[in-house]
DNA sequence: AGCTATCAGCTTCCATGGAAGCTGCAATGC
DNA sequence: GCATTGCAGCTTCCATGGAAGCTGATAGCT
């Protein structure tokens, strides 16, 4: 039993199961690179950390499987998935195509919801270019995954929500590296207000498109990027 | 512990885990609707019809949560989901914002994939009107299943077919009843047609409007039909 | 040297039992 | 009659230990 690596936050014990406490510790783990991608850890190992026994863990784990984020090596350990540029691309390709189908939900709101929707992704959009005036990177990162969140969870569709959530989790490392390396930041603001002005006059089919338009110019200006950097895995 | 309704298959013991064989024969018995939605068992019955230990069945019953399929009941049991028309409308939205994206994917495949793709395709659709022409709705069933599974597999990205798959699990059984219901089978094979033409040309606007289209009017039909009957979960 | 067999040490897998929570019913008090 | 309380019987939750599988190193053979 190897315990390498700065502690892990014991969890807290708030109501809720020691299996979600411990899957939410671990996904955040995650998600903040304390376990680095392709890193082969045991149950018992992180149960240790944890302080719960290894069921718990075992348990977060069968989820986090479900999600992609892990992958459970029978009688071998679970290991920490790392992200190709392959997997940025189908990202990408769910991201466009979900995307899409959010902001045309959007759209057909009935008008109260969609004038309210409106109002609230153009907040965001404001906060990126105040952030963006102010030189913030990580206040940049913040309010445009806030439009994001904001398009997928008030489009009414839960699905979507769950689908777009899956991708996050998964690309959220990948993000944070991009975000550092881009060596501008692009100029989305312009295609949000495209996409929430058409969601505000309820244009189905033109705020589809702003959101898809949207999507593809960024995964044209990450793509190449990350090639150019020769990022294998992330 | 109460053993009503019919003894489901023990799990096969070949080489694959007890948990894989309960999560399998779980999700069948789901689908085949061996279990009625709305039906709450408990982990302990599960397992012994199963001829297992109560924690293979647990972690199954934890994988199909994450896909929806059941909702664990804290301290209460597990709950078979059923879908309400609402539901279906949602999956239907996914069909659209997924399947034509991987139409469009498909239609910028290489050469080869792409024309190998549209022909397996076309077989898909000539089986349908075979099977129309005899009358034989579950034959034009599973060639209809087929058609689209190929494209979502074809297309090259994974996620796009595991999300598809999700959705697929979800609303078979409601698949099942309104194939019956459907007054006449849908002139499908037209729209068929056109999208695999667009694949074969290698045209990703066309393919994915083709595809698009193709889901729109499906679901145009079918969400009035589940409405007149008065469906409410299923 | 190169190749195979063995084995020690790790891991998960799965069964099981105690602890604790939820529900519905029956008994109780008003 | 009506509300409250207590309890029995169910459930999951989680810890734990034995069984079995995988890996890599080492010893022995050709």
């Amino acid at each position: 039993m190897v315990l390498r690596g700065k502690a892990m936050e014991p969890v807290g014990e708030r109501g809720e199961s020691l299996v979600d406490a411990a899957y939410g510790a671990l996904k955040h783990a995650i998600r903040e690179s304390v376990f680095a991608p392709g890193y082969q850890a045991s149950a018992g190992e992180l149960a240790l950390r944890l302080g719960v026994s290894r069921t718990p863990v075992h348990e977060a784990a069968l989820r986090l499987q479900e999600e992609g984020l892990v992958r459970i090596l029978p009688k071998r350990g679970i290991l920490i998935c790392a992200l190709a540029p392959h997997d940025i691309a189908e990202i990408y390709e769910v991201l466009i195509a979900i995307e899409a189908g959010a902001a045309e939900l959007s759209a057909r709101l009935p008008d109260a919801a969609r004038l309210a929707l409106a109002d609230d992704l153009d907040r965001a959009t404001s906060e990126m270019g105040q952030a963006l005036a102010a030189g913030d990177l990580a206040a940049w990162g913040h309010a445009d995954e806030a439009f994001h969140r904001l398009l997928v969870e008030g489009c009414g569709n839960g699905r979507f929500a769950r689908i777009i959530q899956t991708v996050n989790d998964q690309s959220h490392r990948a993000r944070m590296l991009t975000l550092r390396l881009r060596p501008r930041l692009p100029a989305s603001e312009a295609e949000h207000r495209d996409t929430s002005e058409a969601i505000r006059r309820g244009l189905p089919g033109l705020a589809r498109e702003a959101a898809r338009r949207h999507r593809i110019r960024a995964r044209g200006e990450l793509l190449p990027l990350i090639e150019s950097v020769g990022l294998r895995h992330m």
